[in-house]
DNA sequence: TAATTATTGCTGCTTTAGCGGTAAAATAAT
DNA sequence: ATTATTTTACCGCTAAAGCAGCAATAATTA
């Protein structure tokens, strides 16, 4: 995952959802710049942001790797 | 996922992986306060600096959306 | 086509992430 | 128990992220 399939992502669901960057910034509790930049790729955005507009828009980030987590590591 | 999700995932495969927090990183290209922080589930970590430390983890970053996503927005 | 709305870009400013260095706890090894 | 290593915490500094506001361009809609 990189971060233009996060912006590709996120640019479509926020299309889907009908509303504007700043109206997802405004929801997400972010400036209009971080919505702005996640959709241009910009890997400067902060964790933090992130999630928050993430979640607005119902993706959940999941982490995979080739090795198993055991259970008291997990959730 | 939550950040304490992956801070637990890149503690777990980085003590895997038999590397000290500073090794990591070093390999990562990062100062060590970022692999500090990410296992101390801060949030203020740049996407860039995240990406490249589960990177040297071979930990892929995947977006789970309940409504599937076009191919042409796919990677 | 004209008018409205959305997106992108820029600018000045404030806040802060990231950095290396150092030092103290905590943990592991001998 | 002592030593060595690792982790955590703090420090000042620099570079840049994030912000709102405005302007300009692009895209929608009437």
């Amino acid at each position: 995952m990189t971060s233009e399939n996060i912006a590709r992502t996120v640019r479509y669901f926020r299309k889907q959802s009908g509303i504007t960057q700043l109206a997802l910034a405004q929801l997400a509790g972010v400036g209009k710049t971080v919505v702005f930049d996640i959709e241009k790729a910009k890997t400067t955005v902060q964790l933090d942001s992130l999630l928050k507009v993430l979640a607005v828009l119902n993706i959940k980030l999941t982490l995979e790797t080739p090795y198993a987590l055991p259970a008291e590591n997990k959730t």
